[in-house]
DNA sequence: CCTCCTTGGTGTACGGCGTACACCTTCGCG
DNA sequence: CGCGAAGGTGTACGCCGTACACCAAGGAGG
């Protein structure tokens, strides 16, 4: 005797198939067969493919609330608050910072969130309610309306802890020591640089890189650009079209 | 008598079609009708589809050369290379711009470029040959190789010219007042910054944003936070592990 | 000239996908 | 007890990518 199906079964079992699978794995048909059920029963609970979709994402960012209570009582890593900040009020920095650090762990979980995200034109009444808080957060620390709309942007998707690695993994399928040879000499910026150490004798370190620290590498240097604007009361160029540098 | 098929016609169809009507229109039979052929016939130029979108990013990545050609002698905007830099040589900085801004030209051309580069883990060579000119641009200027690296990372898809806009958008589709009423009651922080003036009266005045505005911004943030970095000749943290603050 | 091999286009077919539609079962409630 | 809604089923359609066997044209070598 199975259990009777509801949205939220329908929901848990495909972020777990994704989880486990990969987003490619999860069709209406072969969730429906994890489900013990035939394919058009889904329907029954979810509109369409989309609308599953949609709804996975709601599972995952709200996931990301308990993150942040999570790491609120764990080790705030010591002088991990103030940095190269100006000496005023920070307190928006870290709980900016928090959110999206928390944000990154869970996406890190459901690997298949940014592709969906990204892929996704709907905003659900989670995703809104996600950006509103992140927003809040600037607005409270004083950031004028304006200053908050174009940092939103400026840290775009980072803001759902994504890492925006187009570039990176020219390494790490290269251990034939011909194909890195020509690829020394055809890119020799790209392997210089690859996080692929070059010795002497053409051996190859590949020490890749450390994603974690490009991740808050680019975040701060973003919130650093961010608290200077802030600091200097940054107001949105006036009527001179041209040149409207930060 | 039609034209003998090969490589170039197809994959120029392809972007062709994709241009005119999504990617999602670039199907193997759509594009074989598109070319007056069976669907089979493409597979003889073109491995298969994988390989198609390859030869298709390999197309629009071909365009941005001639991109940075073009606005070379176009007018370049006074004043647009020296801003908040500091005084040292900032000629990098120029350099870099204008690749990433030529890159946002083709991609606007090309809206499926982004989801199409972002799905695909394949590195061809003209990829490859891309990123490697952009990091020869900084190692050239004295950048260190694993700030470069960084940097890189830091800049993450926005050296494809691609804006992260996953924000936005809660505004656009609101014409209806009651849901604007509903939208700015629940999502206060959102509405006041969406790009969208709420007056007193609760009309809305949906001025949209800036796109290419929200993108300079942006991109000259990072590049402000970069040129910095170089300025003060950052080295990667030693042993240290804690606070990697850049 | 004829042959043969390569290159390129064809036809058929398979398994997968999302989902419309009509149907049947089960269950809660009046 | 009966009935209507809610939930699960079965069938079918039109897409998709592509494997495989086949055929047509054209150039190379005898």
């Amino acid at each position: 005797m199975r259990e009777r199906l509801n949205r939220d079964r329908v929901l848990a079992a495909a972020v777990a198939l994704a989880d486990a699978e990969g987003l490619d794995a999860v069709s209406m048909r072969r969730l429906a067969t994890e489900l013990g059920v035939v394919p058009m029963a889904l329907y029954k609970h979810v509109a369409d493919k989309d609308a599953l979709l949609d709804g996975m994402v709601d599972v995952a960012l709200g996931e990301v609330a308990g993150e942040i209570a999570a790491q609120d009582d764990g080790t705030g890593a010591p002088g991990d608050d103030l940095g190269a900040g100006d000496g005023n009020g920070d307190s928006w920095r870290t709980g900016v910072r928090g959110h999206i650090l928390a944000a990154r762990r869970v996406q890190l979980r459901h690997r298949w969130l940014r592709r969906v995200l990204e892929t996704r034109t709907a905003r659900t009444p989670v995703v809104l309610a996600y950006t509103d808080t992140l927003i809040g957060t600037f607005r409270a620390a004083g950031f004028s309306d304006p200053l908050t709309h174009h940092v939103m942007h400026a840290l775009g998707s980072r803001i759902w802890g994504f890492t925006q690695d187009l570039f990176e993994d020219a390494d790490q399928t290269a251990p034939d020591p011909a194909s890195v040879e020509l690829l020394t000499r055809q890119f020799p910026n790209l392997a210089a640089v690859a996080g692929a150490a070059v010795h002497d004798d053409g051996t190859v370190v590949a020490r890749g890189c450390d994603d974690q620290f490009e991740f808050e590498f680019a975040l701060d240097l973003l919130l650093d650009g961010i608290a200077r604007l802030h600091a200097q009361d940054w107001r949105p160029p006036g009527n001179t079209p041209a040149s409207h540098r930060p």
